[in-house]
DNA sequence: TTTTCATTGTGTAAACTATACACAACTAAA
DNA sequence: TTTAGTTGTGTATAGTTTACACAATGAAAA
């Protein structure tokens, strides 16, 4: 017996394909945002290398089902925005993967596997990370010096902050990356790190304003050694709405 | 043995799960244009609803070949511009597959399967449909009257269209739609079938000619009641570094 | 207490893009 | 020869995006 797996492994790795769909996983990237910097929660596996949190699809159980299950067992976090993005199907996407893992040798996790991205957004100080049970290590990573990760994952990772991109343009994100209050540099500064560029201050503001999703509050947030700026935050009905519909026009 | 599989199939049903990935499939939505108006290519099973064309992963095989290997099979045609967009994983998905399928009891078959949804854009002159073993029918239905199709079918179908109609805002779809040579009211026309809104038709040629895509030809259409109007085609190199790069603005 | 520095709040002009719209020219059919 | 239907083309207006400057504020430094 290996000793770098638990019993509670046992079962997984020698009957997991009685619970779970073979051939078939859920790779959750997990953006965050904190001191105006966008990040990525990846784990760390036994002895091995980082990657993204991942699971399987049970065997009665949807695939968006899936998803949340694995965003939840990662973040604690229920109810949280979640989007597939992309299927990775590569036949030989996972390189190396009979060498890495030599102590799975005849389960059916070395089987090969298709897997689906999702990206989620979450606020970062509701977040607990934990890892599973086949990690030693869960944390938030900055978008700006992600490791080399496990298999395609960089790959995987780099395209859910293309789409993020893209779905800037469509979908008001903020909402469910920022807390409740935030100023309105803070939201600039999350706009300018996912789309990777410089926005102008003035018309950042005239721009998000007129999509009428915003409310500003009364309160000011001090502290730092400059001008007090306003407090706002989201009107969810009328985001709600602005999500449905779609926003016509981006950055 | 069931008169409706004949020998070539028994292999397929009862071994299938030695060649194929369990539980994943692959269905394509395939767009013609033809008499000004666009079409999508479906089967119809032996004894059964009609249904999108669909197969299953190799297992040495990237989905990405599954598509195309299905998209030949069907259509007769290579090199095709093909796109996943979605993939539909309800636990679910394939209502009453039991009891429409009882011919295939114990097959791997009758798992449950995640399907991944591709879209292709053909020219619709060059397809000659081809039923596969399961079919007794291959054929064009305009996309105003699709019938009622086998499981989540309608759901993909329409996902389909709706990511083609963003697409067209993204990619100057249209290239593989149209015969080499088409005029600007027949590529109008297409646009307008796919967005399901009338364009204004100095407007719409203003811009489809800013994007630097197509080129006029000396020659004119000759046979209508009026005016003859110019042909275009397509600058492959132009349209190929548009793809890439994206089109800013959209209809 | 005063000064300084970094940052916020706000408005307007110019460039660009999208939209609305009209008339002359052409082709085949009547 | 006339007619009906459609094509080719340009301009004015509205709307949107971009570029840009200066006064006000709050904490920290002098």
């Amino acid at each position: 017996m290996n000793k770098a797996i638990p019993d509670l492994d046992i079962d997984f790795v020698q009957n997991g394909q009685n619970t779970y769909l073979r051939h078939l996983s859920v790779d959750c990237v997990i953006f965050g945002f904190h001191e105006n910097e966008l990040k990525v929660l990846l784990l760390r596996w036994k002895d091995g290398p980082w990657c993204l949190p991942g699971g399987f699809v049970k065997k009665e159980e949807s695939l968006n089902d899936s998803a949340a299950r694995i965003l939840k067992e990662r973040t604690g976090l229920d109810d949280i925005f979640l989007q597939q993005f992309h299927v990775f199907g590569d036949a030989k996407r996972e390189k190396n993967k009979s060498e890495m893992n030599s102590k799975f040798k005849g389960s059916w996790i070395m089987d090969r596997f298709v897997t689906v991205g999702y990206y989620a957004l979450v606020e970062y100080s509701k977040v607990k990370p934990k890892p599973d049970f086949l990690s030693d290590d869960c944390t938030w990573w900055d978008i700006h010096s992600i490791p080399s990760l496990l298999y395609d994952h960089n790959e995987i990772l780099n395209r859910a902050l293309e789409v993020l991109q893209l779905s800037l343009n469509d979908h008001p994100i903020g909402y469910t990356l920022l807390h409740e209050k935030f100023t309105m540099p803070e939201l600039q500064k999350l706009y300018e790190t996912i789309l990777r560029k410089e926005i102008d201050r003035r018309n950042f503001q005239k721009k998000i304003l007129s999509l009428d999703i915003l409310v500003r509050l009364e309160e000011r947030k001090t502290g730092g050694a400059h001008k007090a700026p306003y407090l706002y935050r989201f009107d969810k009905r009328k985001y709600d709405r602005a999500l449905k519909e779609g926003l016509k026009s981006g950055f």
